[in-house]
DNA sequence: ACTGGCACTCGCTACAGTCGAGTGCCAGGA
DNA sequence: TCCTGGCACTCGACTGTAGCGAGTGCCAGT
């Protein structure tokens, strides 16, 4: 399977134009818009080639070849450098993101501009609790039998619960819980609260006991295992160029998995290092998203990251404009985090 | 324009033949369905009449009718009876609303509920703040110059928002702003606190004028201003059954819409008194939603009115059933709204 | 190893013909 | 006066045929 300086070259041209177009691109169409220095026929040998290899395909016995998801694969890794963002894009890119006043504001003004930028559906993880500190939790008394738990971590996110408690509590027992919990909870990474909690109910005083059990509940609950993952997404009517003939003509399972936090959560929020991911056509795990590839990455102050964003588009996507777009924006959100 | 009680139920056979099957309805057909008791040929004069008066078209000169929107609304106003829940129903709300542990939960299971039961677009306004009272203030320092603002309604809605102070700020200080704070707006309504801020900084001792005035300004952003309104969305992926078909075979300018939080409270949102309102195709402002109805009401604790809910999908839709949806699932919202 | 030439494939479009659901109209009957 | 059966008519949907053309694979020649 050796493919060489040209053949690559061809693939590199069919997808550029089949990105473009929108259209299967024949031999003598790619010798006219790009100056190979061979003829029609020389590029339907090497497209014979790539064929067999797998990395193109022929919709129609008598049509041009399509990319197929591992021709963009190849293109992806080794046919195409990242594309510099125009001087308007990152106008545009801070212009946007200057003036957010809170957490829920910038996430939501990020997600937009991301759709808005590639033209494609953005995704955008709030901060990730397990991956953020705590910042300060408040107590605040409902009745005597209800306290509202606020949760601020550092991150800027802030988780609210109702708590039940098993008695009346009396005004100066909450101050006291509010201190203990404080105490003990203030500055420590989410993901290592469960044995701090637990030796919070040790050593709780006899009379706050009962209370300090639920509240204890309450706490793993909130810090650990509730939808701790938010997600916010924009630019579904971008789903709708190409009209229908990407996604096989159905909307349909694209937009039941958009709906889907969990899945949407597997496909950017799973980014380990600080690399790009990109998942081309059914590379990722879900049969609804076999027709769309995934551009993401992880964003958050400094080198810490604490959420991913990333587009979800057709296969047939403009991956270096995307992936440049997508780390310039993780970049811009990281700073705009550190600042706070 | 007098039509009789047989033109009529001409009128209701149509639609209910048309939501239910998708195709244009002709007079043979409806003899066969209905037990209206006269001829085809008695149903084809009514239905002249019927076309005359804008409340059937023909799509094609030989097809059969379909209603106008005039039509539908016709079939709301005065031929529909509201529909009985089933027990399953019934039994499926009780369920999916049981075990909601806060309001942003309450208010997702909520959306995905209408969305699951109506079969189209769901969409749950958050309770409006400019409905809500302040339950609590809470001031939580973060650096000496800055303050994160937490503001929790009886509504169970928290938002918060971060404060940038004019100079450091020592942490009694802080104690006696919130204490102030407290003191002047709990129990108020939102809408009511602007002169009750005004007053804030006036009778603010003056070593904290300086801070209560930049509090001030976040305070009223926060509480009257922000986007003081949030919305809930599910079941896009319903616009997709009745294959194109509805919508005239595209469904962008219809995500467009359901993308601009805006349009989506002028849908729903405004909702009077407590009853139900239904938007047929252009009775709604927006060119987008020409081909889309939206079924709504307002929703709260007992009768007052904190937010709306209601469902939008193609013209032909199943009216009676999706009214008396929204408003089962409205009154449940309500009743465990009551609760906390 | 590349190129020009050539026969072949096959999807797309246009066109003609048929079918049938549905209509409007009219004359006759309760 | 209102309803009904009958009848001619319309026109979209479907089918089959034919021609076009983009694109291909192959081969012989350079």
């Amino acid at each position: 399977m050796g493919l060489d300086d040209r053949k690559l070259a061809v693939l590199r041209a069919i997808v550029e134009d089949y990105v473009s177009t929108q259209e299967p691109v024949g031999s003598k169409a790619l010798v006219e818009r790009h100056q190979l220095g061979v003829s029609p026929a020389t590029v339907r040998n090497d497209m014979a080639v790539l064929e067999e290899e797998g990395y193109i395909r022929q919709p129609h016995t008598s049509a041009g070849r399509v990319p197929t998801d591992r021709g963009y694969r190849l293109f992806v890794d080794r046919l195409s450098r990242v594309k510099p963002l125009s001087p308007a894009e990152r106008r545009a890119i801070e212009r946007f993101l200057v003036g957010a006043v809170d957490l829920d504001d910038v996430v939501h003004r990020t997600v937009r501009l991301l759709a808005q930028l590639t033209r494609q559906v953005a995704v955008v993880q709030y901060p990730s609790l397990a991956r953020s500190s705590v910042r300060h939790l408040e107590l605040v008394p409902i009745s005597t039998t209800r306290l509202m738990l606020v949760m601020i971590a550092d991150t800027g996110r802030v988780e609210q619960r109702l708590v039940e408690l098993p008695g009346p509590v009396p005004a100066e027992n909450v101050t006291d819980l509010r201190r203990l919990v404080n105490e003990k909870l203030t500055g420590a990474r989410l993901s290592d609260t469960p044995p701090l909690v637990q030796t919070l109910v040790e050593e709780a005083p006899a009379e706050l006991r009962p209370t300090m059990t639920t509240l204890a509940t309450v706490l793993l609950e909130t810090l650990v295992e509730r939808h701790e993952e938010r997600i916010a997404l924009a630019g579904t009517a971008n789903l709708t160029r190409g009209g229908l003939l990407d996604f096989q003509g159905s909307l349909r399972p694209i937009l039941e998995a958009l709906e889907e936090e969990v899945v949407l959560l597997k496909l950017i929020g799973e980014t380990e290092p600080s690399t790009t991911r990109v998942l081309i056509g059914d590379e990722n795990e879900f049969d609804n998203l076999r027709a769309a590839s995934v551009v993401s990455t992880g964003y958050g102050p400094g080198a810490t990251i604490v959420g991913g964003l990333g587009v979800l588009g057709p296969t047939r996507m403009d991956y270096p404009g995307n992936i440049a777009t997508v780390r310039a924006v993780a970049r811009y959100v990281g700073e705009l985090l550190a600042q706070n």
